[in-house]
DNA sequence: ACAACCTACAACCATTTAGTTGTACGTTAG
DNA sequence: CTAACGTACAACTAAATGGTTGTAGGTTGT
């Protein structure tokens, strides 16, 4: 039903760690292993698999197997999903959306199933 | 000491949450009363407050008062510094960053102290 | 003055999250 | 073969999250 909000939820939700924004970084600039990763940081190999995994469901990061290894490397198109997210926030800021009522959703319940002008 | 991580927390978290981003929806739209936007969600006024609490933690929001009703309004430059973050990571994807040491931060714990090429 | 309205906030509850440790299993190097 | 490595996953804990209801205080209109 609300697929594109789930995604969008999924990804706004891996960017608010650091500790993810950090693995997305390093991944972004190059593949690396996921045990790599794990040395960077001060938690257990564990902590650090759910991080990425957190960040694949996002879909910001894919992993691929390589023997042993799991190297995992950050998407940089889902980067710019979100990107355009937030220019969409912008854009109607600036007044400039045709059918502002598309994103105005009266959400999860929707209580006003008729479109009502809602002015004062 | 991690100010900015501490606001890139703040933000993504805020936009985590698909009411939250409704709300910013309408208050990047225009001004909206507390009681106004909580009449729009299939959930309670308080429930509503706290959404906006949130957001105006994050910096997104900002709160006005007028009379007995409080005034939200979105703050489309707190929206576009979200945006810079996420065109930063893809710089960094791009390989045109100057000291990419910077932004990989060895972060919370710090293991590696010198900064070894970390090369293969 | 008084009722209705808008807001603030505390207390509580269920669920999720971020971390831990421990175990198990495939892969690589001697 | 065996030991060391890289990963996966389950079980557990503490804290945060998203929601509720209830109470209380300032504002507005009659």
């Amino acid at each position: 039903m609300s697929d594109s909000e789930d995604r969008a939820d999924a990804m706004f939700h891996a960017l608010s760690d650091r500790t993810r924004r950090d693995i997305l970084r390093r991944v972004l600039a190059g593949e690396q292993s996921i045990s790599r990763l794990a040395a960077s940081y001060p938690m257990s190999f564990a902590a650090v698999q759910k991080h990425v995994a957190v960040l694949e469901r996002a879909g910001l990061v894919t992993k691929r197997r390589s023997g042993r290894e799991q190297l995992a490397s950050g998407d940089v198109e889902a980067v710019r999903s979100v990107t355009s997210m937030l220019d969409e926030l912008e854009a109607i800021w600036r007044g400039r959306i045709d059918r502002i009522d598309v994103l105005l959703t009266e959400t999860p319940g929707d209580p006003s199933p008729t479109p009502q002008p809602q002015e004062d």
